[in-house]
RNA sequence: GGCCUCAUCGUCUAGUCUGGUCUAGGACACACGGUUCUCAUCCGUGGAACUCGGGUUCAAAUCCCGAUGAGGCCA
């Protein structure tokens, strides 16, 4: 069989992370099977959609490199295909008008589930050839219907519990279950992989495909990603959205590697792995059947793990938007170096002005941190001199971290912390940095000096 | 409320289909220790789970039933 799949989201809002994830999971079984993986625009909703939505789950999943195939369908511009198959439902009197009001329907609701009855809508107005108000399915249909998923085995439901269901409002303004299933059939779509939460629109779609005379799917329902509550991700668990993960410098390959470990995994050890090793290796049948907590710590971890093995000029590109105060044109050319410093202290991009913000400009930082352990002032300021003393002997080639590691190690005394800790601090005003051989290199000999100085003169 | 889905360390999960090799494995996080000052990296050590109750069986995390819990959909 070809394999097609596809992934449906509505522009009324940015990529969601689950969203995400589900093209992910429909992508990685496409190509695993040489197969297709296609984009469409759920934007019948003329009301909540926006250009900017559909922009940016565009942009998102470019980012993440869920490359789909073709051009990207838009159901706006496929009224025309809905519309006939309305007719034809209409014609063949497998769907009718339904006259009743919300008002109306509501009430009928209310009187369900207070009786205990699911709730739905069993029409009285089946017969009459009305042409206007919202067009409903004629559902008669008495056998069960079934349909084996693909992650949850045999599912079944009564479809007098469904009720005559809606398809559209008009013939030209139609609903999600029929538009879905008009469109997943006439594109051939092999293989519907989604969300769990759709699992209770599955049988409004089989009965549909058989009215219709349609071609049915493969189902295969993905477990839900979930926050820390165990409710589905929202916008109240934090960021849901892809772009939000961008902005934070997180890297589209560990995003990527991070979702498709969420309910699913190869059977193996291994936990990082390429693009290509997960088309590769996925299989639908791995996919787990519970929901997963989108766990932000583990995130953080791969991401720092990526970010260490990302070659450093291409994360010092990645880097220079992350920067909100200006670095200067000479400053520039050690932000290779300052980076390369950091690169092992990472979990995201966003944490970079914070951390090297002392590379730039002039260190602020109170006495107290030049203080190692019992330390009293005359033996920091010792120290600094004696790092000073060391300092103005050096050439201006001599400024390698090899070198001057080498020089202060010479000097320093039992505990070497009573020289190097004071030296780091006057270099960084950080409590937590790298180290001062490393910061010297990169600052060179009369920066190192004149801190020194500014330490010193604290202390005064 | 009705229907549907799910249930192993705090979290992601292996193991479940094809019962024994599981005194339940890995990873993240956490704690402790090591790696020429701090942090990070790297390495090591540790604590930490089969929701409960029945049943089947020589044997159940694994099969069956029930309960409970969690989630989803329907308005």
């Amino acid at each position: 069989m070809r394999v097609k799949t596809r992934i449906a989201p509505s522009p009324t809002g940015y990529l969601h992370v689950g969203t995400a994830r589900t093209a992910l999971f429909n992508y990685l079984f496409a190509k695993h099977n040489s197969g297709e993986f296609i984009l469409r625009i759920e934007d019948t909703d003329i009301e909540r959609s926006e250009a900017k939505f559909e922009d940016d789950i565009v942009a998102g999943l470019k980012w993440l490199g869920i490359n789909w195939d073709g051009e990207i369908t838009r159901q706006s511009e496929r009224i025309d295909i809905y519309e006939t198959y309305l007719k034809t439902l209409l014609a063949d009197g497998m769907a009718f008008y339904c006259p009743h009001s919300q008002a109306e329907l509501d009430e009928e609701r209310k009187k369900q589930v207070a009786n205990k009855f699911s709730p739905q809508h069993t029409c009285d107005a089946r017969g009459k050839k009305l042409g206007k108000g919202l067009i409903r399915f004629k559902n008669d249909t008495e056998k069960t219907v079934k349909f084996k998923d693909e992650i949850r085995g045999e599912i079944e439901f009564d479809p007098a519990l469904l009720g005559d269901f809606s398809l559209a409002k008009d013939l030209r303004t139609p609903l999600y279950n029929f538009a879905v299933v008009v469109d997943d059939a006439t594109m051939e779509i092999s293989h519907v992989i989604r969300g769990e939460d759709h699992i209770s629109n599955t049988p409004k779609q089989i009965l549909l495909e058989e009215a219709l005379g349609l071609q049915q799917p493969i189902f295969a329902h993905l477990p839900l990603i979930l926050g820390k509550d165990r409710s589905k991700l929202s916008k109240r668990h934090g960021a849901t959205s892809v772009i939000d993960y961008k902005n934070e410098g997180y890297l589209p390959d560990a995003l990527f590697n991070f979702m498709a470990l969420l309910g699913w995994n190869p059977g193996r050890e291994q936990e990082i792995f390429s693009k290509k090793e997960l088309i590769k290796e996925f299989s639908i049948d791995r996919v787990q059947g519970a929901g997963a907590i989108f766990d932000m710590t583990k995130l953080d971890w791969m991401n720092g793990e990526y970010i260490r093995k990302k070659p450093l000029k291409e994360l010092v590109e990645l880097s220079k938007g992350f920067f909100q105060f200006p670095i200067s044109n000479s400053q520039f050319s050690m932000l290779e170096k300052v980076i390369a410093l950091e690169q092992p202290r990472l979990k995201k991009l966003s944490e970079l002005p914070e951390k090297t913000d002392s590379f730039f400009k002039e260190p602020e930082y109170d006495a107290e941190l030049l203080k190692w352990k019992q330390m009293d002032n005359l033996t920091i300021k010792n120290s600094l001199e004696t790092a000073k003393s060391i300092l103005q002997l050096v050439a201006e080639n001599g400024m390698t971290k090899e070198n001057l590691e080498k020089l202060f190690l010479a000097k320093a005394g039992k505990d070497r912390g009573e020289l190097l800790w004071p030296l780091r601090v006057a270099l960084s005003g950080k409590k937590f940095s790298p180290g001062p051989f490393e910061i010297m290199e990169v600052l060179g000999k009369d920066k190192s000096i004149l801190r020194i100085n500014a330490a010193i003169f604290m202390l005064k």
